[in-house]
DNA sequence: AAGTATTTCAACCGCAAACCA
DNA sequence: TTGGTTTGCGGTTGAAATACT
């Protein structure tokens, strides 16, 4: 077989966590935190190598997980993300907080990949996700952006989460029209009217939403893309090919 | 009830990038 | 600039749980 793992190698202990490791684990870090995930084990006293440690923490033991089965709306932005990014799984997981590029990655290979190749074979587009892909009326329609969705996105930084507005908040700032226009690129004196139309709706709103709005603008490709992968398919991505 | 097949998901591995002396 | 070390990422594995016969 392949070369020995290096834990095993090292008389490191493998396989899963007892209750007992994750309290130490969890104690350490509260105390010191992990500044060198390497030497961690040896302080904290626990025969784990520093990668599985690090891996225990990043993946199950963090506060900030958020655990329990994903909801429609997190696995449409699963879909709508792998679509423009690919395999890159920690590149999502950054756009759904208390999500793990682990928990992403397994739900995508698990479920959503299955799920998409039925609809594939069914002839059908990636919408349904809920279970429900009876929906007849939307394969040559444009797409639009589904403002009654309560999918989140978030316009915020990685670390600071209470720079998140939801995607109702970003709803409620918008007239109906902007939404119900598609997006196309070869309008785009139309998309920048709507465009700065957003920003002044942004702008006049700023008092009222407590959001960091100059995040938007220093942000402005993160924000826009954000923006547009929360829709299923924007025209401008047709020539993605769909699963 | 028992045996087998399939699915799920936590954990591991190896590689590459980032960091540092 | 270089070489060693650490970290982060994506692919893969395998034990446990669940479904099926």
């Amino acid at each position: 077989m392949g070369r020995a793992p290096c834990c095993e190698k090292m008389g490191m202990k493998r396989g899963p966590w007892t209750p007992e490791e994750d309290q130490i684990l969890i104690n350490y870090i509260h105390l010191y935190g992990h500044s060198n995930w390497r030497a961690l084990p040896k302080q904290a006293g626990l025969l784990r190598c520093g990668k599985s440690c690090r891996l225990r923490w990043i993946n199950y033991l963090r506060p900030d997980i958020k655990r329990g089965n994903f909801t429609p709306q997190e696995e449409q932005t699963i879909i709508n993300l792998h679509e423009v990014l690919g395999n890159r799984w920690s590149a999502i997981a950054a756009k759904l907080p208390g999500r793990t590029d682990n928990e992403i990655k397994n739900v995508w290979h698990t479920h959503l990949k299955k799920r998409l190749n039925k609809n594939q074979n069914n002839g059908g587009d990636i919408k349904g996700l809920n279970g429900s892909n009876e929906t007849t009326h939307e394969d040559k329609e444009p797409v639009m952006v589904d403002t009654t969705s309560p999918q989140q996105f978030s316009v915020m930084s990685d670390n600071n989460k209470d720079d998140m507005i939801s995607y109702e908040d970003i709803s409620a700032l918008v007239d109906e029209s902007f939404w119900s226009d598609v997006v196309s690129v070869d309008n785009s004196s139309n998309n920048e009217k709507k465009i700065r139309g957003w920003e002044g709706l942004l702008e006049q709103n700023s008092k009222r939403y407590s959001y960091n709005n100059s995040k938007l603008y220093n942000d402005d490709m993160e924000f826009w893309f954000e923006l547009f992968t929360s829709s299923r398919r924007i025209e401008a991505f047709s020539d993605i090919p769909e699963f």
